[in-house]
DNA sequence: ACAGCCAGTTCCACAATGCGGAACAATTCG
DNA sequence: CGAATTGTTCCGCATTGTGGAACTGGCTGT
């Protein structure tokens, strides 16, 4: 292929000259060759990913998702390696689906899911798949350990009913935040699906932000009957603990 | 700005999987939903930049070039802060310009050019500006210090000349770059313009690669008349040593 | 040896997305 | 207050990025 993808290209120059120290759009439009209004683009593109921040008198340095990527790069093991065999105890645990999940700033992506081969009757396979982030404990959990401003963005946007009883007013969420504070886990009673039932906690990456959670589905019409929930809850909440600490290093 | 430049958007949400592990165009075109052609076509220009690497088995994962980055947010002073009072005290030494250069891979690009105060007649300020690799001291210092492959990658291009005296041959390019790594620095005389010498010795950054270079520059009527043309080298190379320890930490 | 499968790569018509000049908004300084 | 400077936004347009399909190469099973 001649040609890369210019926009890529053009990003990664920018990123290259911010690495040499903080600069304004109109030095990096000087140093880059690109016009203004194009480096401004790109910037805030580039700014949504994490990968520059802007400071207080208007210059660009760059973010901490490059930090983030970097942290990977260095660990060499990867998060969902370390995850698993956590995953397969909580699984044999409980006998219900256990499943590892990433806030990737808009929606909650499962990245694992182990199944336990003894159910008959399952809830799908969701790896890979984007779930809304209000709607499924893992994306509350998330958000309960986030930064305001976080919250902030993904309660000012449109919220959707799923069922009856998805929980969509944002006065409601936010006390329902503090309580997920204190309780260390997440219960969600069929707020996505009428089928689902889940109990989630959340885990802090490797920079120290609350993306990840672990959670444990099952069918409504069995999950979670004969179990505790807030005995499961914590079950759930020392798992997400041990991932974390293994995360840590 | 609603919506931002897709294209740098898919490009990180590649990336933020890769930090996950090492995955195939397959693997990745499902976690992200894209064609699988798109994700080939944008991991290809990752791979430029480095931001992504391939395996043997055809797998990608998250490249150097990402480190690179994390390296100088880490760092937190710039690398032109660092060089700079080096590049004053250098120029208070020779009474010529001095200036600190970086090798993109295709050129050298002069990030901060320090001129003596005291001369009226000057080379021009060429901060910013991409000068060819294979004619100006510096580049010379870098691809002496770089791998085979670097240097193959360079000299299987066309090598422009821009004065008579411009050296264009693979073959005497590589014997000079012997001799470049047994001085320590390199001397250009008007192969890049007539009426410009210079000296350059390597500097390594900080992730032990050498993509930087400092430089003393003359107009050729005068420069460097008076002065010993290796002792000043070794002065050069002394300053390059002295950035390289200081951007060791 | 051959066919099928699977993975990553390349091609190309097309339209969507990215572009850049110009206007805008905010701040600072004389 | 006006000018200069910086970063941001807008919008018509065409270039760039797209994605389906074909291609290429390697592996496996018959």
């Amino acid at each position: 292929m001649a040609g890369g993808v210019q926009s890529i290209e053009r990003a990664f120059t920018i990123l290259r000259a911010l690495s040499l120290g903080t600069a304004g759009v109109t030095d990096l439009s000087e140093r880059t060759g690109l016009p203004k209004s194009t480096v401004s683009r790109l910037l805030s593109s580039l700014e949504v990913e994490q990968a520059v921040a802007q400071n207080d008198e208007g210059s660009y340095e760059l973010g901490e998702g490059i930090g983030d990527l970097a942290n990977a790069l260095q660990g060499g093991q990867s998060v969902i390696d370390i995850a698993r065999p956590h995953l397969v105890e909580l699984m044999e645990l409980t006998g219900e689906a256990v499943g590892f999940n990433r806030f990737d700033g808009t929606s909650i992506v499962t990245l694992l899911q182990v199944d336990d081969p003894n159910s008959s009757v399952v809830v799908r396979d969701w790896t890979g798949d984007a779930t809304p982030v209000h709607a499924v404990p893992a994306g509350l959990a998330i958000l309960a350990h986030s930064s305001r401003s976080v919250q902030n963005t993904v309660l000012s946007g449109e919220l959707q009913s799923f069922t009856a009883r998805t929980m969509v007013d944002p006065a409601q969420l936010r006390e329902r935040f503090d309580q997920i504070r204190s309780d260390g886990y997440a219960w969600v009673f069929q707020e996505f699906a009428d089928d689902i039932n889940s109990v989630a906690a959340a885990i802090a990456d490797r920079s120290g932000r609350t993306t990840l959670a672990v959670h444990v589905h099952g069918p409504s019409f069995r999950f979670p009957d004969g179990l505790d929930q807030d005995e499961l809850g914590l079950k759930v909440a020392a798992t997400a603990e041990r991932i974390e600490a293994q995360l840590r290093g």
